[in-house]
DNA sequence: AAACATTTGGCAATAGTTTACAATAATCAT
DNA sequence: ATGATTATTGTAAACTATTGCCAAATGTTT
């Protein structure tokens, strides 16, 4: 109905030219006051608005930037999108947000299509299951799109990436529970092909090797990260000939499972059992037995990866330089592995 | 770097015009089968894509669409986005995504910035909090920009929505906690100028009244739907000379809250106090203390307000019907509101 | 009054694509 | 062979905003 006005409104209604109205909106100082005055009035007077496609299409920015996660009703990538929100909007850009439902195939289809909407970079995660083919991270590279990874991210040289220390987290998981007293622990880990899992997993191993326990590769196993599956591995676990006392899991929904399984053979937790997850989701906190998670700091995440792309574009043209922040992650220690003897201590 | 492919350097390389090449490329009965052929190739092997930029500047549509939320980290919002992406994507949309932190000057901003961002339309679920101003929903409705409202909406004529049967929804938790023998019910309210809170509201009251029970205002208060608001309102109602034996929470956050307060004074749940939350969020299920709630199906209530855009630019030119969906709750039984007795009969 | 400097704003190109209209070539009928 | 018809492609404008270059217009100096 009421078309948008353009500049070429202005322009007439004024009896000048539309690059004078331009220049006035914009502040450049070959205009007089007097004109920008008049010209700010009537563009305020006929509601005018940039629009910022056409800017996007002159400029070659559009000021938009894609993310794409696996999947976005889970806390840590909702966080993580909001830290990424939080810095980039300020700045002017929009955020096009994609979920691969972990699958590569779709996951190459949101690139390209990103790609095409002309985003000025893309900060993803990326999915784990599908075939080993290569991604088309080629093409963005190649165009120059700036790309960061942020948790699950692959070795590329010059692609910068912000994630935790993982090796560290699970570290200090497995520490935590042998600290507790556990003995025998096991490690409900997820797909190793991804650099994340595997770290956690290498962390886990070390803290076991490091305080001369005995290291027993049969008590690792690659669960996906739902609650039904964590129950099934713990099943296996629990009816091993030598069953563990412990469970550090790369997944608090998997920790979640793990939990349901132990409590319903009458094992009690921590006195018996104890189980640490990962990701600190909010109802490890709300359970009325809280689940001891590490904190991945997902807000902040987002925020570093946002600020490294806008120092990417800002860079422009000079050496781009890889940038692989790692933050430090946090145990939250809670009930489920929490000893009421050690507690005393 | 490599500057990307443009029609004109197809039809450089081609020795003809880029009018002939956007025809080829865009099924164009009028150009012969050769060079549709021949252009199709030469495209391919060029890695030529459509700008779609430019594409949106022609056109005036941008196949973007904005989605304002108070926020993704939440998951029934994070459901809702992922139904809306579900739907849209596939024809060939973006979401643009931004969160108001339930702010409305923050909404306000969004709407605007969406707007010379120039998108297709917009979805919301508007804030609760803020002054009493009016929104700009106006310059929306003038400029044609499809507008829907899902969950929290505003009565404006000519704009559609898609929500529960909010009332139902009250009226079915309340009924089910009557059934349970609960005589003496209070409720966890929200802001009441939101047409959802009101509506589940109206929807318990009449529970109360149809079942000829004695109904109270002092039982009911508004909250905010946070965990700790949720504690204080409970020990307000339990601090009560004549105290309730079952709470009807508007939100499952504020029904958590609620539980913990009433476990913390030993009181029994389900056995001597029920409580019934809204909103179906996944630590509800989890919880070792299931909680009662009323499911809003919002992938699905994501896939309709979806729908109902593309069916308002499909019409572009036809009357702009207001179309109101309304999906109905569902009661999801757990064992924070079922007593055994009554399990048994 | 002439010469020069400065201010101000117009012209036209540019970004990449689409499309109404015009033009050419080829085919057919008379 | 001429005109009519059709099939195919080209021309140029349009979408909106920006910007380098240039031309008036104004003011200043001698």
């Amino acid at each position: 109905m009421s078309k948008k006005t353009t500049i070429y409104d202005i322009a007439e209604k004024l009896n000048i030219t539309a690059a004078t109205v331009s220049r006035a909106l914009n502040g450049n100082p070959k205009i007089s006051e007097a004109t920008r005055q008049l010209v700010n009035d009537t563009a305020k007077e006929m509601n005018y608005e940039q629009n910022k496609l056409a800017l996007a299409l002159k400029s070659g920015k559009s000021f938009n930037v894609g993310v794409i996660v696996p999947r976005i009703d889970s806390n840590f990538f909702a966080s993580v999108i909001r830290g990424v929100e939080d810095e980039l909007y300020p700045q002017g850009y929009h955020v096009i947000i994609c979920q691969t439902h972990d699958q590569k195939s779709v996951e190459i289809e949101n690139i390209n299509s990103l790609l095409n909407a002309q985003v000025d970079g893309i900060l993803m995660s990326i999915s784990n299951s599908g075939p080993e083919e290569t991604r088309n991270f080629d093409q963005l590279l190649k165009k120059n799109v700036p790309l960061i990874f942020f948790d699950r991210k692959e070795k590329i040289p010059g692609v910068s990436s912000v994630t935790i220390d993982d090796f560290k987290g699970g570290y200090q998981a497995t520490q935590h529970l042998i600290n507790q007293g556990c003995k025998r622990i096991a490690h409900l880990s997820n797909n190793r092909k991804i650099e994340i899992f595997e770290k956690r997993y290498l962390g886990y191993k070390q803290a076991i090797i490091d305080n001369g326990l005995e290291f027993d590769e049969s008590l690792v196993i690659e669960t996906m990260s739902k609650v039904d599956e964590g129950r099934k591995s713990t099943k296996i676990l629990l009816d091993m000939p030598e069953p563990p006392d412990a469970i550090f899991s790369s997944s608090d929904f998997v920790a979640l499972g793990a939990i349901q399984e132990i409590k319903s053979r009458g094992i009690n937790i921590p006195e018996e059992f104890c189980v640490v997850g990962f990701a600190n989701e909010p109802f490890t906190r709300f359970m009325e037995l809280s689940i001891t998670s590490v904190d991945q700091s997902p807000v902040e995440m987002g925020r570093i990866a946002a600020q490294v792309f806008l120092e990417e574009v800002g860079n422009s043209k000079k050496i781009k330089s890889e940038r692989q922040v790692v933050l430090t992650p946090e145990l939250m220690i809670r009930k489920s592995s929490l000893k009421s003897s050690v507690l005393a201590k």
